[in-house]
DNA sequence: CTGGAGAGTTTGAATACCGAACTTGGCATG
DNA sequence: CATGCCAAGTTCGGTATTCAAACTCTCCAG
């Protein structure tokens, strides 16, 4: 996760990225479209070519000019962008509703997205998950344990001034 | 997905939270696991509480002290950290796999979250979504016209420097 | 030869962030 | 009583980002 977030993990990222998935490809069109300045949109729009989200792809030559377009790798964010949307939508609309809606082309309906589990296809909930280490799992001190936390702290104290 | 954004968006925050749902509670534990600092932490957390993302709840009166825990609102960021966590896996995972497995209580299986429509139950993806302006719409020259004249842009630049 | 477009680069001031040390309140030990 | 420890913050001086505004560079059009 920390490595995702060093790619996507500020202000400005996430929503030059859903911009790409409404179809904005210019530099002119993000910078006037999310308010962003110049030399932000640069940098962001470099990082997130240098790690394969978006392509540059010229899209004329006199002037040479360039758009960017997501790469496979940029369009799995989708259920990122969208999990934001959604908890936007739920949490943090106005009084009048939300500001675009969603239809799904293959049912034809309006839609929310729902994060489900890929072995049961039942909708996830924090509480019903269980964490374990992978292969790539982190150094002890820094695990997570399930029990409750830190193991060395001092408990017994707590204990005491709480009974 | 701006007004959400403004919540979540920066660099540490989603680190603070994805902790939050691994049951770190305590202040001196995010920052020992993060390695972030503690002015930092404190305006987060903070943040985290004056948006009802966080509480804070005493757990001992001796010298107060307090933990934070995930409302409602916070706990339905689960969505996004695991859409995070996810791609962090497929796209970004070292030789060696991923850090955490997840287990879910309800099938007993290890599994990936998956984006799906609320309407059909199918894996959602980008192409097959178009928008529409919602209730809560916002002003025409914000918005992505489908169609991609190179003409229609320049009419709002033309005005602001008649001005 | 003046005037756009489009995609960026400077530049100097304001803001955010960092590491380290300090504060506060209550034990615990010697 | 003095010292030390813990947890949860604050304060502080210096560095790193971000900002707004202006500038560059390359073409084309009149």
């Amino acid at each position: 996760m920390a490595r995702t977030v060093s790619v996507i993990g500020d202000r400005w990222t996430l929503l030059i990225l859903r911009d790409c998935f409404l179809r904005v490809r210019r530099f002119e069109d993000f910078q006037e479209r999310l308010g962003i300045t110049r030399p932000i949109l640069a940098s962001r729009l470099k990082k997130l070519v240098d790690e394969f989200v978006l392509v540059k792809v010229p899209y004329q030559q006199r002037p040479p000019r360039y758009e960017y377009r997501l790469t496979q790798k940029g369009l799995d964010l989708y259920a990122i962008v969208m999990a934001i949307v959604h908890w936007g939508d739920v949490h943090m609309a106005g009084k009048k509703g939300r500001p675009l809606l969603h239809s799904h082309d293959l049912c034809g309906k309006d839609f929310d997205p729902v994060m489900v589990c890929s072995e049961c296809g039942e909708p996830l909930m924090a509480r019903q998950v269980h964490v374990r280490p992978g292969p790539d799992a982190k150094s002890p001190r820094h695990l997570p344990m399930e029990t409750d936390l830190p193991g060395a702290r001092r408990i017994a104290k707590d204990k005491a001034a709480a009974s």
